[in-house]
DNA sequence: GTAAAATCTAAACAAATGTTATCGTTTTTA
DNA sequence: TAAAAACGATAACATTTGTTTAGATTTTAC
């Protein structure tokens, strides 16, 4: 687990080993159960996380309640609800756990730390930024110029485990759409 | 002009008036008329832009041709096909005045001295990344989380002079919704 | 292991949104 | 300045998508 999680960082920027020691001294793992939720809306958020095992969802509540599913995460990527946590606000998202999870747990002070005392530190930030930041642009972008079908179907090329690890309900509220109605463009495919 | 972009850069980083002297003179200024591309789909993007003055409007075109415009920006904004900037991979974007416009154009060339020599360089490419996840971000939750009227609001109550600067068409393109769809909401308002 | 809950498909119907066409007005262009 | 083009509102109609309900199957929980 603390393997995968140097090697993520080191994929970004180059660290001695006597960092990345401080750096994961400062950090811990932690597990979660099924459904239980690593960050709740309202509070701010001080942890980012890296997924050793397991996949959560993000979650946004509308103003009548309902739940939309804003995102997936699984294994060796960083999740966090990193606007708030950025912002230091209120988070505005629930992060739900959607098997049991292994997950390593930076807290704000160990990322902190991390932007002060490591050499490249701030790159790391800046390398994790804007890969988040090409991610959510590739997103708007397809929700822009690309149906809801077709959508669905770079997600299964992308993604093929995704059907046996998250109900066909959860891929719809992704995909902006009603249960029913993704049902019926698998069928008319 | 260079004083709003010195000013811009300051709000983000600290930085000496040599290490900007510098970088400025990496830098150039250039105008557009209206409708003229700063950026084309196919290009490798260069240049980052910071608005002086005008303001643009950002489209994507799909598969059959339809545009759809993904994002307007205006003075004291930075402004690119970042995503493909940063990838270095061919631009996906059509960056199109809508008015005259004057920018200041920072050059790959100037972007990657700065996070090389400038002591917060990286920390300043990592602010700009984390402003436009954040940015990013929250579009992506307002489309889950509200409605086109909704957005339409908002976006009114942000930007009030945007009738001002920008067809309507444009913005229902924006709100992903047809010309004759916000006719209809504007009126039932 | 069994009852309860969750899940997916399907059908009928309702509501939201898109399409096309027209008209009057404003803006652009020659 | 006059003709052409762009723009926005509106109406009629078409299409897409959502809602509700039911039933069969699978998963979960006690």
């Amino acid at each position: 687990m603390w393997d995968r999680f140097k090697a993520a960082i080191l994929e970004l920027i180059k660290a001695e080993d006597e960092e990345l020691e401080e750096l994961f001294s400062k950090c811990y793992s932690q597990t979660f159960q099924k459904y239980e939720p690593l960050s709740l809306p309202g509070k701010i958020p001080q942890d980012v996380f890296f997924i050793a095992k397991g996949i959560l969802r993000v979650i946004v509540t509308d103003s009548k309640g309902t739940e939309h599913t804003v995102h997936f995460a699984t294994e060796n990527q960083f999740v966090a609800d990193y606007s708030s946590f950025l912002l230091n606000q209120p988070g505005i998202y629930t992060l739900q756990a959607l098997e049991p999870m292994e997950v390593v747990v930076m807290p704000r002070k160990a990322i902190n730390w991390g932007y002060e005392h490591m050499k490249e530190g701030d790159k790391f930030g800046r390398k994790v930024a804007e890969f988040y930041f090409v991610y959510q642009d590739n997103r708007v972008k397809n929700t822009y110029s690309r149906t809801a079908k077709e959508r669905y179907e770079m997600m299964e090329s992308i993604f093929p485990q995704i059907h046996q690890r998250v109900p066909q309900h959860m891929i719809a509220s992704y995909l902006g759409i009603t249960p029913v109605h993704l049902s019926r463009l698998k069928k008319e495919r």
